[in-house]
DNA sequence: TTATTTTTGTAATGATCGATACATAAATAA
DNA sequence: TTATTTATGTATCGATCATTACAAAAATAA
């Protein structure tokens, strides 16, 4: 392959920039921050992308969407995926206090971008939507084999808890407190049984 | 008293100015588009408001507290306060779709401006505090009454209707649908009772 | 009337925004 | 070596940012 070497891989300088988005959100993200943050330059950066900041922001959100796939596979090799689930939920309260403070940057895109931009704002739902609905599957195959009392419907309570998920998002940051948040997250669990 | 008259008023200003800060959030919001909407000028605007742009949201933020004060005097004089805080909740799901997009102000500020300005944040985050120690002190009342069943501490309780608030604030971007949010609204509100 | 006070409208400020232009560096292909 | 290709660093772009400066407008007080 010809031309001079590229020192900035695309990767790394997406993980980067996430960092810094998931942190400040999209609008309060300059180009300097991302010049900052990964190292590159102006000519650089627009060399690898060419729609600017907005490319990198999808990036950076999409490859927050490896991170769910993967889990969705753990889950479709469980025994006790439900059980996965919940630890899931309960590990947040296990995290340290930057991590409550930057919150899901999915959800968070979600209540940033709703006036902003469409495509960003759309491709933030739609993630989110398909958290709801490997959390809906998962409850309709273990209420068939009776491992869940509760009659709701598997799609409320999919719904139930996505809906759980975007308000710890906010809760984190009220209350960036391990005990706080274990007791809070057992509770909200505990619907689902 | 001396002096040209005031055409803007100041609490027309905030009025309007807060309508498109709980559109476009706090950093995306731009001068122009204050001047826009309030038909001020610069002149008038700093004039009026020494703090610039960071003034006028707070006072933006502050009179949404203020709605906040009303519903919480109208629980106290209230023999079934705890239906007063369902209804409200019921009543979310009426709202048409731009209410829905909107969300709440006060947690939209909280997801934005946590690693941008302090005071914002804390500003926020205070409310949402005051709002679940109303729905705390309900929740105790109404349980020491015998009104409520579940025996979990008033505490979580109180906790799980602000989260349950905040994560509305998500799932009325993902479906701004009345039929829909009926039904999870009265799923969530069945788990006081 | 004249002086004083306050609001308003407009022009300008310097800073920063996201993005581009372009020369140079550094590699491979011919 | 020389030509070609690609990445990088830097200068700069016009636009917009939040804010300030300032003169004119419009009222009251003297």
């Amino acid at each position: 392959m010809r031309g001079r070497p590229t020192i900035y891989e695309d990767s790394n300088i997406i993980k980067k920039a996430q960092e810094v988005f998931w942190q400040k959100g999209y609008s309060a993200t300059s180009l300097s921050d991302l010049q900052k943050a990964t190292g590159a330059g102006a000519g650089s950066f627009y060399n690898t992308f060419k729609g600017g900041k907005k490319e990198v922001f999808q990036k950076a959100v999409q490859e927050r969407r490896l991170a769910f796939d993967e889990f969705k596979n753990e889950l479709n090799k469980s025994n006790s995926p439900l059980e996965l689930i919940k630890d899931f939920f309960r590990s947040i309260a296990e995290a340290n206090s930057n991590e409550h403070l930057k919150g899901c940057i999915i959800a968070n895109t979600v209540v940033e971008m709703t006036f902003i931009d469409e495509d960003l704002e759309n491709s933030a739902v739609q993630i989110l939507k398909e958290v709801e609905q490997m959390f809906t599957e998962v409850i309709k195959k273990e209420q068939q084999k009776g491992n869940i009392k509760t009659q709701t419907s598997p799609e409320i309570l999919g719904k139930y808890l996505i809906t759980f998920w975007c308000g710890l998002n906010t809760l984190r940051r009220m209350y960036p407190d391990k005990n706080v948040l274990k007791d809070q997250i057992e509770m909200q669990l505990a619907v689902i049984s």
